[in-house]
DNA sequence: TTGAGTTAGTTAAACGTTTAACCTAGAAAC
DNA sequence: GTTTCTAGGTTAAACGTTTAACTAACTCAA
């Protein structure tokens, strides 16, 4: 049998609840007896029960983490590396951390995870865009919250996001920067808050190095930044405007859609026009050519998670950065090219 | 506060106990109580405490899920897949399964993963292949193991593994039957039971359909079955035998590396030589050509996984399956084609 | 010398389950 | 009509922690 709090205490000559201050590092203990402690602990290799610690606190020193099924599925592991990431982020913390997926058109009548309803964690982190019905559903639940990838709309959450405006911005000018003049932009999903920064990077950076916005290079009405309504946009994007030489795609599975209508077409690239994505996805590399794209960091996303949840976990009335924005960077591969 | 046994027993109005015993469905309540009892579970909304149970019963709920980093972070998510499918696997059961991942050359010096060291799984499941030093560790534990995808050399373990010889003979049979004659296999760690059975499948193919095997046509000796090493095998597998006409690598990483040296040397697939590979990873289909390769159900080696380790920790005298065989499919896409 | 204050540790209740041992009422056996 | 069984439930101890309340010993000012 394992030891237990006991064994410690009998074996270092001092009560139980010493034993539990030390492990607690409790500032009433003198170095002397933490000292004799500790070392009875190491020698028994003892390791406090988390169900007896749990039973008290009522805590768990579990986090959950929540994923729209869509996402756990999709070819491109985006939120999976996002999940991983939040793996590392426990490391030197006490925490595990329990996936659970929810339907991506989640409703009232569907159940939630079943650690939401088992109370099996001290903390969700929700990973990409929710239904309203699921928020609202665990914000009534009184458990901290964190947001990856999505700000709802709803109201003012702990959120890790990544710099979409910037990351918009910093494409835009990449392709501005390589002589461009006719850069076009494929979305979808506008009203998803990445998406639509994204865009608005886009316009930015049009406007403040001298060119007009102009709705012609525009294509947002596909509702899902997917593969095949890249595909679809990239075919309206080229009837609208046939001078297009650049076109900037909302996320790289919408830029290999491009890339595959291009083919399709013999458009080369980045002969005829150059492309660029936004995610930096694994396939990006074995794409002929290599897509040139705005990089996400998605550990990082994951590990930030981990750290804010648990400051707000520790400290109720945590606020000092209910906003983490994670950085991204500009990853040139050959899908850009200088404009003729 | 959430509701307790106590609330449930009080407005059920029978012992806490009969609660208990309820919630088990132990032999001993009569339906009239049964009902009238989970009446109250219901309308109390009541969920056991986890760690209550725990304290008792020294259990956790948790099955720990372990990789070794490398695979962790690999491009393709062949294992994350796999973990994926254990949390499937994990729906209808009490448990919740946790991640962790060792260093890839794990030795006597590393800690065990957190999880076990804190006692919180009530078993393991491993995926791929681990050291040896790793394997004797977690032996020792007492603690019920699963291997997924690697049967080690030093025992007698429960493991669910992928019809690796079935999958090597029918990529192969499936290159014959395309009039191949001279057909090659390229593979890296050979040591490796699944590489190693790939490739005995390989071997019964060729034999079994009256061709001889020939030494020439594969190249064995990287030590990883890697997207680099893909490539240095074929550049010296087309050194050894100029007159191949189609390959088998023993999976898509390998495949991958060959279609590069394809290309950079102007080798056509499929026009020129048929390439097949193993695993059916994300990236096949984007090649181009698309890869015609073996695909392994990873989902569903997850969730056998689970309900493995389920019956294990249930029964430890449980033997009924110790091995469990996943069986593969072939996928035909455009890199493979009729012999000249 | 006294007593107030401080420091370092202890005592004991509490957390919410499970389960062995016990109890009781009615049925069955004679 | 007593005894024996059985079915269906209850009692109470135990699991391994945390922490509020307590205590004993020491310090130090007057």
């Amino acid at each position: 049998m394992s030891p237990t709090i006991k064994d410690v205490a009998k074996k270092a000559g001092v009560s139980i609840a010493t034993v539990s201050l030390v492990i607690q590092n409790h500032a009433r203990i003198t170095t002397a007896t933490k000292t004799k402690v500790q070392k009875a602990i190491k020698e028994l290799n003892y390791h406090p029960s988390r169900s007896a610690k749990g039973l008290v606190t009522k805590t768990t020193g579990n986090i959950g983490f929540i994923l729209t099924d869509d996402h756990f599925l999709q070819t491109e592991p985006f939120y999976t590396k996002i999940f991983l990431g939040t793996e590392l982020g426990t490391r030197g913390t006490n925490y595990y951390v329990l996936l659970a997926t929810i339907a991506r058109d989640f409703n009232i009548k569907d159940d939630l995870p079943r650690f939401i309803l088992e109370r099996s964690v001290d903390g969700i982190i929700v990973a990409g865009k929710a239904t309203p019905d699921f928020i609202e559903r665990i914000e009534k639940l009184d458990i901290p919250i964190v947001f990856i990838d999505y700000y709802p709309p709803s109201g003012n959450f702990f959120t890790v996001l990544i710099d979409n405006t910037n990351g918009g911005y910093i494409a835009t000018k990449h392709l501005i920067d390589l002589g461009h003049k006719e850069i076009g932009f494929i979305g979808g999903d506008l009203p998803h808050p990445s998406i639509y920064d994204r865009f608005a990077g886009y316009k930015q950076a049009l406007e403040s190095n001298g060119m007009k916005f102009n709705k012609k290079n525009c294509v947002i009405d596909e509702d899902d930044p997917s593969r095949p309504n890249g595909y679809n946009a990239a075919k309206k994007l080229f009837n609208q405007n046939k001078k297009i030489t650049a076109i900037f795609a909302c996320n790289d599975a919408m830029a290999i859609g491009v890339m595959q209508y291009c083919t399709d077409n013999k458009i080369k690239i980045p002969n005829d026009v150059s492309l660029i994505g936004f995610d930096d996805v694994e396939a990006d590399i074995l794409l002929n050519p290599p897509l040139t794209t705005i990089k996400v960091p998605k550990f990082e996303l994951g590990t930030e998670a981990i750290h804010l949840i648990e400051n707000v976990i520790k400290d109720k009335s945590y606020h000092n950065k209910k906003k983490i924005l994670v950085p991204v960077e500009l990853i040139i591969r050959n899908s850009t090219k200088e404009a003729k």
